[in-house]
DNA sequence: GTAGGGTTAG
């Protein structure tokens, strides 16, 4: 039989789903013989393959090369640059799509937010949100749902409740992207009293739902409450924990210094340990300074992934910590051995609707010299007010005096920095960094926020730190 | 009769 505009599409999101390029790159090869090449239906189930199989390269080619780009295709592409990191393009090519003409509907809105969230820009935030009021967008559910998660990712949880409160129909989806905005901006408390009044409003929690309550009873030191809840799970809603729910638990104990029932609840799992585990009883070995099972910890994790810096770098930093300074070298000479380079670290800020990048040491801003000026100010301030430089968090091998240095110009000091002399005084300051923040920094921005009397809110790779009269909303746990 | 959308650990 002959292929058509509706077999094609079908086979088409049959590879998507299976992520099966090699298949995709087949039937696309069938499609430029069979004179289908120009249907609609065709290209953007193609468009949407490629990017959700990670080939956003060949995803963008053939969507460059469409002459009658419709509606979906615009939103398929949006929703490829987004996820694959690339939201600022999400933005362009939203405005681009709309000087061509194209009318967005609710589908590509949600998409649009979706980039905000990637970037984590208030400001762009509250742009896409401002045009769903003004062109009148009905906040069915899934919109509403995404509104949530945009406010509480750029930083601000207020807003997310105003629009979580206001939203007439909430399903399980909108009610833990709830509780987990919480949960990530350390109100444990808040998003526990959630639950109740979810179950009250009829809905059913889900497996999210609970990894949501039990990640914001670790991130505020809830322990009883997350044991608690992981019984409940179990026996009141008959879920079996999975890797993730035993994740949250073992955070839990350990950072509550219960090292031991850590690792006798991983003992007792009949689930498959993933690295994501092993990091999070890393991590508390890392709080509670335990070395024996730290390098146990270690050991299982560096098995599972040994191509992740990242780990390397944790354990480094544990070794430093307790002034084991030559396994500290050996973990690090292994990296190098494995040819693996720390990830840099970046922070973004934006001020006036602009997003500025800074990395260690960066000179590239145009007002570096005031940047800098402001930063050596400030560090004197700092240090009169008793802030010392913790230089165990610089994993260079460098001379005390250079660490300093380096340690000085991390980029969320230069974001900071910047973030001073570019807003008015007494404003909030948000920053995004792509990896954890360290912790000299974290102990910076603390004396910073009382020193400057400024709310600084920190997005990290996990999670936000609300910074406040020189203490941090994370309770020092993170 | 065909396509695009929201929540989760470390």
């Amino acid at each position: 039989m002959q292929l058509d505009n509706y077999t094609l599409p079908s086979v088409i999101r049959s590879c998507r789903e299976r992520k099966d390029l090699v298949m995709g790159r087949l039937i696309h090869d069938i499609v430029l013989k069979s004179g289908l090449s120009v249907d609609h239906f065709v290209c953007a189930a193609l468009v949407d393959m490629y990017a959700k199989c990670g080939a956003i390269d060949d995803a963008r080619e053939l969507f460059d090369k469409m002459s009658n780009r419709d509606l979906v295709t615009w939103t398929v592409m949006i929703g490829a640059c987004g996820e694959c990191g690339n939201a600022n393009e999400s933005l362009v090519l939203f405005d681009r799509m709309r000087e061509e003409g194209i009318v967005p509907d609710k589908v590509a809105m949600v998409s649009v937010v979706h980039a905000c969230v990637k970037l984590g820009a208030m400001s762009k935030a509250r742009l896409v949100h401002e045009f769903i009021n003004r062109n009148k967008f009905p906040l069915d559910v899934i919109l509403g749902t995404a509104l949530v998660d945009m406010y509480a990712k750029c930083g601000s949880i207020d807003s997310a409740r105003e629009i979580f409160d206001r939203m007439r129909r909430k399903n399980v989806i909108t009610w833990s992207a709830m509780i987990a905005a919480y949960g990530y901006h350390g109100q444990g408390r808040k998003a526990l009293d959630l639950f109740p009044m979810m179950l009250s409003s009829g809905i059913l929690p889900n497996k999210i739902t609970f990894v949501s309550l039990l990640y914001a009873c670790s991130h505020r030191g809830l322990t009883e409450e997350g044991l608690r809840l992981f019984s409940l799970m179990s026996d009141d809603y008959g879920f079996e924990p999975d890797v993730k729910h035993y994740t949250c638990m073992v955070d839990l104990l350990g950072r509550a210094g219960r090292l031991n029932e850590a690792l006798k609840l991983i003992e007792s799992m009949k689930v498959e340990k993933d690295e994501g585990l092993w990091c999070a009883l890393l991590g508390a070995c890392r709080i509670h300074k335990n070395l024996d099972l730290a390098e146990m910890a270690a050991k299982s994790l560096l098995e599972l992934q040994p191509q992740n810096p990242g780990h390397y770098v944790l354990l480094a930093n544990i070794y430093a910590n307790a002034g084991r300074w030559q396994d500290m070298a050996k973990t690090r000479d292994l990296m190098t051995k494995r040819k693996l380079k720390k990830i840099p670290g970046w922070t973004w800020i934006e001020v006036d609707n602009k997003i500025y990048q800074f990395s260690v040491g960066d000179r590239t801003h145009p007002r570096s010299e005031e940047i800098y000026l402001m930063l050596k100010t400030l560090s004197k301030k700092l240090e009169l007010a008793g802030y010392v430089p913790d230089t165990n968090f610089v994993l260079h091998d460098v001379a005390e005096e250079d660490k300093l240095g380096i340690l000085h110009t991390h980029s969320e000091k230069l974001a900071i920095s910047f973030g001073l002399i570019a807003t008015p005084e007494g404003t909030p300051i948000r920053i995004t960094k792509n990896l954890r923040v360290c912790g000299d920094c974290h102990t910076f921005t603390k004396f910073v926020s009382a020193v400057t009397e400024r709310v600084i809110i920190v997005r990290d790779a996990n999670r936000f730190h609300h910074f406040e009269g020189g203490a941090c909303s994370c309770g020092d746990y993170w």
